[in-house]
DNA sequence: CCCCGGAAAC
DNA sequence: ACTGATTTCCGGGG
């Protein structure tokens, strides 16, 4: 990972506190970086045919919406948590006018029995509220507070910021993808506290600065922030008066669509389409911030408030960074070329944040925009151009806002580039978070659950509910009930779409164009009312869709078959992926007498049943036409039979003489080819100790086998390890000047030299003269480690007595150039020799294994294996390999001693736990193990990804004991 | 300018 | 040895 020296001093926080935390989050963010560089390099090379979007970059851009999504939680979180700031809050109450905060106190249960009244009072409490904020209180700036861009934006900024590691056209593509959300989230989840500066710098804050919740007090007593920050001030003030509070956020994070708003590219034109990057990358910094500058005066002078002149001098004080190209500006020809005059100011359009205050009189959230001084107008939020009336001037009694002109309403697109709704979020006061985005979003159905990714492959949605469920509080309110129901009817409210589009992947409704082919109105239409007409086309509930499957398609998915006499609901053209079944269309088709197609039925889930296999009979389980059975779900074993889903145990099976049948449980398809995918037998259940029994102890003799081999091969190599050091000592001894002194011993590695010798990092003291051995034969290096390591496992030790005095001189740099403890995983003993690595080795990290790990153990190895130790003993080994290895992480070996049938048991059990817990640690998002999960390779994937591995599947009617 | 239909990748 | 599609992009039309 290739990163400018500037950019990387920003990584590093210097945030004391935070700084753990934000390691978590570093390493993602890395990985965002690369990531959204890759698509320029690609781009760069236009080689690549005009085919728009690969496939990886599609992926990429979802990975990048993803994570800027959460990036832009986590910021909300903490600012919300920030709010919470006593001395804040007593602050800005100190700045309250007092019969405004009276009128609060007044609504009580005491003094106003009605609750309704009380409501009605509250609101006009909090519009009064609102009013003096907006007018007298807090000045709002143009800039600051933060916009929606998209995925080009980013890509420049980030290039003008110089990271060329994308214009390297030999990044390679990080296939590792889906970076580890869950550790993001799982560090989100943790700390509340995430430094802001590196937050900051992902979200392009345009560089207002809140640092802490200082920052947050600063701005309150200098009245003036962005129109964020308005919000976010006031969101603490309601708090401090009692109310009970929610920060309301609207994420703005990337699009993943390509081309969503594309820019029409006239300014590139202009730019002259530099080929060059780094030529690009000057251009646009300057250009950038000169030309939007004047911009931003010019609409603010003419839509803004006549108090502009004073913002120059009070700018916020803490503009740390250094100017960065106001990326999103540079690629936005839209507002340049139609709306330059227009730019809206941010007190007249929907902001990104705002409040919402709960009403205990109505039992329901009010939302409350400080900026704009609206009160409870749930529809004023949505940016988007909206068939229903523009957000601009007719949008409710702004009680004297201070935009009376409201020109001509803002230009769409513009709009709709600094602000999409996509995700709303609701911060509260104990830090939990709410999706409210059915409250404000006028189009849910139609738009906003589009723009989500709902509707299409189905890990959008179980992403965002991940998401959410992290954030979400862990139980249940009862207003939270009260406001799902609200957002239920909001959603059911919600007029139909106007558009085809529209209707396509709605949630309430569907067309029937838009009916699959394996779908269909199930009620038949008659049955099923029709909700209306579109263009007078019938639109339907989608509730009344109904998923269709062919017999054999229920059969393999579901294990379920058709009952009998029940007719196919719809005929669709047979389609083969296969060959054998082309084939077999084919033969059908001509055999058919000359009526064109092959015609399929396709049945609903309510015409099928689950499939009843014939039972075990006698020991013989039934077999299909291949010999083996059909096991695609559980419930397809055979009454009587028993599943035993182990590689390597039909071969037991046979040797024992028991019927069995080998179970096939899906099928891969393979360039239009289906193989069977077998896993492991199914035999009679009463058959199942001998059967297990047997298995286990040929896996024991086998693992011993392995064990043994490995033994070998680790005392090989260290016996060459040391023979290579008694070389060296010997050499050491001859001349000697300095004994047992040399330089910082290097552990010589035995292996073919092919690092070459690393330039010696501390100069030895020594000028000149040959003083030790390691003058004539250069110690090597070990093999520097350069693919990424993270954190190690189980940490690893450094033996590093030696490494203290190395490190004297020019200690940084060496601290640097040997980075991680890690890099002695290099040495590890068996790893290199071991490409096939097998799933037992994986689960037995924690076991201890009879791999000797220090020179302790190896001279009681030796001994035992006669070895010839003379030359060993003779030899004194140096110090610090005796030190070496000296981990508490030892542990008594296991002895391997014979095993009793009951031990075999509980092995089962172990050996199925680990498998399960292997198989689950995908799901698991809560796991703590801070090594990346995705790190199988493929052939340890494929044995390990066997999903019914961890089951032993019964018979539905238990076994009787014998 | 947006919307829709068709096509290619998968 | 028993699958299929969806999604995105482009160009034409209102």
């Amino acid at each position: 990972m290739t990163m400018d020296p500037t950019n990387n001093s920003i990584l590093t926080s210097d945030d004391s506190d935070d700084e753990l935390d934000w390691e978590e989050v570093e390493v993602p963010r890395a990985e965002h970086l690369e990531i959204t560089l890759q698509p320029k390099a690609t781009s760069a090379k236009a080689s690549t045919k005009r085919k728009g979007l690969s496939y990886a970059e599609r992926l990429t851009r979802i990975h990048c919406h993803k994570i800027h999504t959460i990036c832009l939680i986590a910021n909300g979180w903490i600012r919300n948590h920030w709010l919470n700031d006593e001395l804040l809050q007593a602050r800005l109450l100190s700045l309250t006018p007092l019969p405004l905060q009276n009128s609060f106190a007044m609504i009580h249960k005491s003094r106003v029995p009605d609750a309704a009244r009380r409501g009605y009072l509250f609101e006009a409490s909090i519009t009064r509220l609102a009013e003096w904020w907006s007018e007298s209180f807090f000045k709002v700036t143009p800039e600051g507070h933060l916009r929606n861009r998209t995925f080009e934006d980013i890509q420049l900024g980030l290039e003008a910021q110089g990271f060329r590691s994308l214009t390297e056209p030999t990044a390679k593509k990080p296939t590792g993808p889906a970076p580890a959300f869950q550790d993001v989230i799982q560090s989100l989840h943790q700390s509340p506290t995430i430094d802001n500066d590196t937050l900051q710098d992902i979200l392009d804050d345009d560089g207002e600065f809140v640092r802490t919740p200082k920052s947050l007090m600063k701005h309150a007593l200098m009245r003036k922030g962005s129109r964020d920050l308005s919000a976010q001030l006031f969101t603490a003030l309601c708090r401090s008066l009692g109310i009970p509070t929610r920060l309301v956020v609207s994420i703005q994070s990337l699009p993943w669509q390509a081309n969503i708003n594309k820019p029409k590219a006239k300014p590139k034109a202009k730019k002259g389409k530099g080929k060059a990057v780094e030529s690009q990358a000057s251009n646009i910094d300057p250009g950038s911030g000169s030309d939007v500058k004047p911009i931003h005066l010019q609409g603010q002078s003419s839509t803004d408030t006549p108090t502009e002149q004073s913002q120059a001098k009070s700018k916020p004080i803490i503009k740390l960074r250094k100017q960065k190209p106001k990326g999103n500006r540079l690629g936005g020809p839209s507002p340049g070329a139609s709306g330059r005059n227009n730019i809206p100011s941010p007190s007249i359009t929907p902001p990104v944040f705002w409040t919402e205050v709960f009403s205990r009189g109505d039992g329901r959230w009010l939302a409350v925009d400080p900026v704009r001084c609206i009160v409870n107008k749930r529809k004023a939020f949505d940016p988007s151009p909206g068939t229903s009336a523009p957000p601009g001037p007719s949008s409710f009694g702004s009680l004297g806002t201070p935009a009376p002109q409201k020109v001509a309403r803002p230009t769409f697109s513009y709009a709709v580039s600094e602000n999409r709704m996509a995700y709303v979020l609701a911060f509260e006061e104990d830090g939990y978070a709410r999706d409210v985005t059915r409250r404000y979003a006028r189009e849910y159905g139609a738009k906003v659950s589009k723009v989500q990714g709902q509707g299409r492959g189905k890990g959008r949605l179980e992403w965002w509910n991940r998401v959410m469920n992290i954030v979400h509080r862990p139980y249940r309110l009862h207003r939270d009930d009260i406001e799902d129901e609200e957002l239920d009817a909001n959603e059911m409210k919600e007029a139909m779409p106007t558009t085809i589009s529209g209707f396509k992947d709605h949630p309430l409704y569907v067309l029937t164009r838009h009916l699959h082919q394996n779908q269909m109105i199930y009620p038949e239409p008659p049955d099923t009312p029709e909700l209306g007409k579109f263009r007078g086309e019938p639109v339907y509930p989608r509730s009344a869709v109904v998923d269709l499957k062919s017999s054999e398609n229920w059969l393999r998915s579901e294990g379920r078959v058709v009952k009998a006499g029940c007719q196919p609901l719809k005929m669709v053209k047979a389609r083969s992926g296969t060959v054998n079944k082309l084939r077999e269309i084919e033969t059908l088709k001509t055999a058919g007498a000359g009526n064109g197609e092959v015609m399929q039925g396709l049945y609903a889930r309510g015409q099928t049943e689950v499939y009843v296999p014939p039972p075990v009979i006698d020991g013989i389980v039934p077999k299909n036409n291949f010999g083996n059975i059909d096991l695609y779900v559980p419930s397809m074993l055979p009454r009587g039979g028993l599943h035993v889903p182990f590689k390597g145990v039909a071969k037991i099976a046979r040797q024992l003489g028991l019927d069995y049948a080998e179970a096939v449980t899906r099928f891969d398809f393979k360039n239009r080819r289906a193989v069977p995918v077998i896993e492991g037998v199914v035999v009679a259940a009463e058959n199942e100790e001998i059967l297990l029994e047997a298995y286990w102890e040929a896996e024991k003799e086998a693992e011993e086998k392995a064990q043994k081999q490995r033994e070998e091969r680790v005392v090989k190599k260290w016996k060459r390890l040391i023979q290579a050091l008694q070389i060296r000592q010997r050499l050491q001894n001859q001349y000697q000047d300095r004994a047992g002194e040399g330089p910082a011993v290097e552990q010589p590695q035995s292996e073919q030299s092919g690092t070459a010798i690393e330039e010696e990092p501390n100069g030895d003291q020594a000028g000149g003269f040959l003083v030790g051995a390691d003058d004539v034969v250069q110690p090597f290096h070990l093999p520097r480690n350069f693919h990424p390591v993270l954190p190690p496992y189980p940490p690893i030790l450094l033996p590093t007595p030696h490494e203290a005095d190395s490190g004297t001189n020019g200690s940084e740099a060496e601290d640097m150039a040997n980075p991680e403890p890690v890099v002695f995983k290099t040495m590890d003993i068996d790893s290199d020799e071991e490409p096939n690595v097998d799933v037992t080795t994986t689960f037995n990290t924690s076991q201890p294994t009879l791999v000797p790990k220090s020179m302790k153990e190896l001279a009681a190895k030796m001994g035992k294996a006669s070895v010839t130790t003379d030359d060993v003993s003779e030899a004194p080994l140096p110090p610090e390999i005796e030190v070496t290895t000296d981990q508490a992480t030892l542990k008594p070996k296991r002895t391997p001693k014979g095993k009793t049938v009951k031990q075999s048991a509980t092995r089962l059990a172990r050996v199925s736990r680990q498998k399960r817990k292997n198989d689950s640690d995908d799901e698991s998002m809560a796991s703590d193990s801070p090594l990346p999960k995705r790190r199988r390779t493929k052939g340890l994937d494929k044995s390990v990804s066997v999903p019914s591995s961890s089951r032993v599947l019964r018979p539905r009617a238990p076994r009787r004991e014998a």
